[in-house]
DNA sequence: GTTTGTTTAAAACATCCGTTTTTTATGGCC
DNA sequence: GGCCATAAAAAACGGATGTTTTAAACAAAC
């Protein structure tokens, strides 16, 4: 009966605790006691701790990838062979992310997850996601090269992470946010809020005019005649 | 002669240390060892790992808040009761930020503690910042509410949050970010670079149209006919 | 020159860590 | 019944961590 309830207990444990203070701060007795499960039965289950950490994300990413891909294919389907515009394929990307944790009422878990996995050292984990996840993220990307000609590669490839920063900078960080945000403006700041909120930032950002050429330098001092 | 170089030795590796592999990640030993320092003398001289951890920045934050009160003394000076422009704060905050590591060669490690300030756990550290220098943050934000009056209040705050979002991230996480720039699109990417593209992104996203009201809902699978 | 306060050095302490090993229970199959 | 693979539980291992204690060096004050 309890046949393997201990594994998903296990994740379903590990993955807050790791959204709560990092991977490093996280011991695996206090996952197992937390998870009411015996402390060798990461080890056992897992094989590591890092095997673990890999296994949390997996559970997130796998669902993940497989609904943007056939996200993608649906939009390349109805677009025939046309470009698809950004917006689009900036809203496709959001609700993916924002459907997969929904069905677990995750979203904040997952977020945070996603900002440690860029912040932390954790060399393992990068390379991890990159070389299981990478195609999507790489699909996806030609396919903003596509939506928007008029800028530069190396323009759009930086655009792309500064808005992913954004993105996860602010969902991972929610909880702090959100206690200020509501202390000072008495108001109450939903994920969906949030988004809503993030759509013209990002998609005016992307459309920014380009940056002056190299040589010409500003500083903040004689910028104000 | 050795008076107390110990401790500008400590804080100087431990720096490093702390931003190439996150707080918890390096020990006192590693950081005492490649200091050739004695083990004791972290806790002699600051009293606990925590205490060496707000020293480190300490050290960065002290000077910048000195410096960013001073440079918004000098704003307010020249405009003399009319409102200062939003670039031009946006361009004294970054000119600020950016001096106070460049006369020690470390901006990359400014940049990492920055982030790792923000993402990891740590709740004493997020405390520590928040009231030790929260004062300047607010003197700034009221001169942004100031040089955007047509935006709501809650508007700015989360468009601040997101740009911040935008900016420590990707200078936190620059070396991966780097790597993968000049793999793709073999080009070196110095700092100044990096802020360069950030200025229209940034600005662009400031005064971006407002999202549409609340209760119209918009989904991505809808959005595109 | 001895004393005093400060800094460094060395050693020990108690605790926690991830992992491994050993033992015990469990349930399906002949 | 006995057999066996699988899972869980308990105990132990080796090592690393932050901190504390004890001892030695050193400079300044008297």
């Amino acid at each position: 009966m309890a046949q393997s309830d201990t594994v998903t207990r296990i994740l379903d444990t590990a993955e807050v605790l790791f959204a709560e203070r990092g991977f490093a701060e996280t011991s695996l007795r206090n996952i197992t006691s937390k998870a009411r499960v015996n402390l060798a039965a990461v080890n056992y289950h897992f094989g590591s701790k890092k095997a673990l950490i890999q296994a949390v994300f997996a559970r997130y990413l796998d669902p993940f990838s497989q609904r943007f891909h056939s996200a993608l294919d649906e939009l390349e389907a109805r677009y025939a062979g046309r470009d698809i515009p950004l917006e689009v394929l900036l809203e496709t990307m959001a609700t993916t992310v924002l459907t997969v944790p929904a069905e677990r009422n995750s979203l904040k878990v997952f977020m945070r997850l996603l900002g440690l996995a860029y912040s932390q050292a954790q060399g393992h984990l990068r390379r991890y996601i990159q070389q299981q996840y990478g195609d999507v993220f790489s699909r996806f990307t030609e396919l903003v090269r596509r939506a928007t000609p008029e800028l530069p590669d190396a323009e759009r490839f930086w655009r792309l992470h500064f808005m992913l920063g954004t993105v996860i900078f602010t969902l991972s960080g929610l909880d702090a946010l959100r206690d200020i945000a509501e202390k000072d403006y008495h108001q109450h700041v939903s994920v969906r809020d949030l988004v809503r909120r993030l759509r013209p930032v990002v998609v005016a950002a992307m459309n920014a005019p380009l940056p002056d050429e190299k040589g010409i330098e500003h500083h903040a001092d004689t910028v104000a005649h």
